[in-house]
DNA sequence: CGTAAAAATAACAACGTTGTTATTACAATT
DNA sequence: AATTGTAATAACAACGTTGTTATTTTTACG
């Protein structure tokens, strides 16, 4: 009951190859009768016959997205954001929040250009996953092309941006216990830069042992009742950041004043906190553009995409860091 | 590069419409021709080709769902449990997040069989959807099927248990600014059960202004400001009830000993909170397999399937309420 | 005008399946 | 042994496209 390009053809009087070609804009046919064929198409809403197109050509201008754990916000930021740029690209995005594997295989019977993968941490497997990929986070022992997005420059830059506006006593509030190599990246960072500077000190890492808002304000209130009384604070997420926030209007330090804080995570709902956080990291939308780019060039040319790229995270200037002199919490 | 069935049929040594009867298991073939054939298949690791079987039949096994806005928890559970229902009803699912207009086009070229609405309230169309559709959440003015959940018995649920309680002065915290017509059936709920009771008071009802527990949590810091003062509170969804929490937590309430509380959105994950919340409405795998088990259905006897399918809402008991005896808030 | 070259269109063979129809092989019946 | 019936397999036509090749129509030029 729907229209095919032999419909077409009958009533525009011209053969169905003819009509094929003008859809497509082949210089081979006549500029008049392509666009009465266009004029026909319109008018019968005519729409190609996808699975018709996919058997016979090999693109189909689709890109998955596999992401297993539905779960915070920093990452379905970076999901929409991705989407965007795909769109941009004139690719659609599909996402499916299965395995890996039977993403993968999903994906391979509707003939997707290219893969994203969005598996959070643990244990990624180090195999080839035969289909172009890319990835993100940390660039090592992957076989396709990754986004790295160097959390230990961005945990050394937090440290130094900090030391410079005098804070001495730094803490770092984070998930330690994880097998996630991203939490792990972010911890060494801010470990190598803390002791280049001789403030390292025992007590400044704060273990949350979780993603999830909570873990963060739990980890803060530790933190508070602890002996290491930090003048600052590096958050490793943006939901740990929420639960951070609010243990600390809690136990009534104010932010900037008393304390500074310094989240991990370069997206704009940071500016919508309680307090608008500063905030390290690549912005999402950065990470985004260079994913899809890279994949779609890696579709092309897969031998022009380097396995690694790195980008460079930045510093995003809110409102919730001041200088040291007038805030030592213990006064 | 890859195995066709014509592969098959040349190393078998049978015609390639044999292996294809064989493949589809029909008793057309001779057993043993069949499991040589099968066999081959196995050894040559032959991949049907998905464009190809489309292009010849309609069904797909794959089920579309749509759900433009990647946020809060209580969804995303919804859309795990779905995935893992139409897995079990031998479907596969696709996610797109765009808006609904161009994922049902995306959808109608993958010929997708069916679709999930997810669309989280505002301007949601009445339009008719042109492929097998189902939703979930207030079952008026669809043209497809709507998993009803019922949101307004559910509230009268949690006020009555409350009022059995012992309970006479209850509050309801969610947000009351919206166009979302499931939160103004939670709050119409509330509002028809309070007055059956003849417990209905000015101030009872606290408006959140949004979603996110950041707003669940301002809006209890001023109902504890507030006259009224509640020994009971329910709550319009997990992340408003996040917020909630926190505030009582904060401001040393005790729950359940000071303050009762219950939620709405019936997900596991309620017990993983500070406190295990009590909490009411249909239970996500319940509402997840309604969904699919109507879609499926509906797909193959489109008569077959009412426009407004009823579920009935549970109360979950855990450890957020008590009697109300022994906790006046103001003693 | 006639003819060759160029431009426009038509015809047709893929692509990898499924379902229908045609053929063959083999058994059962007389 | 001829006839019929049935089980098994083969052949073939779809499905709706795209790209290649063949044919027709138009244009250009001597």
């Amino acid at each position: 009951m729907t229209i095919t390009i032999k419909d077409l053809a009958r009533v525009a009087g011209v053969s169905y190859s003819t009509v094929s070609k003008a859809l497509n804009d082949s210089p081979l046919v006549k500029p008049e009768t392509k666009n009465k064929i266009l004029k026909v198409a319109e008018e019968m809403g005519y729409e190609p016959n996808f699975a018709a197109q996919r058997l016979v050509s090999k693109e189909s201008k689709v890109i998955g997205l596999i992401w297993p754990t539905l779960e915070r916000l920093a990452p379905s930021s970076l999901v929409s954001n991705i989407n965007e740029e795909i769109t941009k690209s004139s690719y659609s995005m599909i996402l499916s929040v299965n395995s890996i594997q039977s993403s993968i295989e999903m994906f391979k019977r509707f003939q997707v250009d290219g893969v994203i993968l969005f598996s959070e941490g643990e244990s990624e497997s180090t195999e080839t996953l035969s289909l172009p990929s890319v990835t993100y986070g940390v660039g090592k022992n992957k076989s396709y092309p990754v986004i790295d997005v160097n959390y230990q420059a961005a945990m050394e830059d937090a440290v130094n941006y900090l030391h410079q506006l005098g804070h001495r006593k730094i803490a770092f509030v984070g998930n330690l216990t994880t097998t996630d190599e991203r939490q792990i990246e972010k911890s060494i960072g801010f470990q190598k830069a803390m002791t280049k500077l001789e403030i390292f000190e025992d007590g400044c890492l704060i273990d949350t042992e979780g993603f999830g808002w909570y873990d963060g304000y739990m980890a803060t209130i530790r933190l508070i009742n602890s002996p290491y009384q930090p003048t600052a604070i590096i958050s490793a997420s943006y939901d740990i950041s929420a639960g951070l926030v609010r243990a600390l209007r809690q136990e009534n330090f104010n932010v900037p004043k008393d304390v500074s804080v310094l989240s991990y995570d370069n997206i704009p709902q940071m500016a919508n906190m309680e307090i608008p956080l500063t905030s390290v990291g690549v912005p999402v939308e950065e990470i985004a553009q260079a994913m899809v780019q890279t994949l779609t060039k890696f579709i092309k040319y897969p031998q022009s995409v380097p396995l690694v790229q790195s980008l460079k995270p930045v510093i995003t200037e809110r409102s919730s860091c001041a200088p040291a002199e007038k805030n030592l919490i213990s006064e």
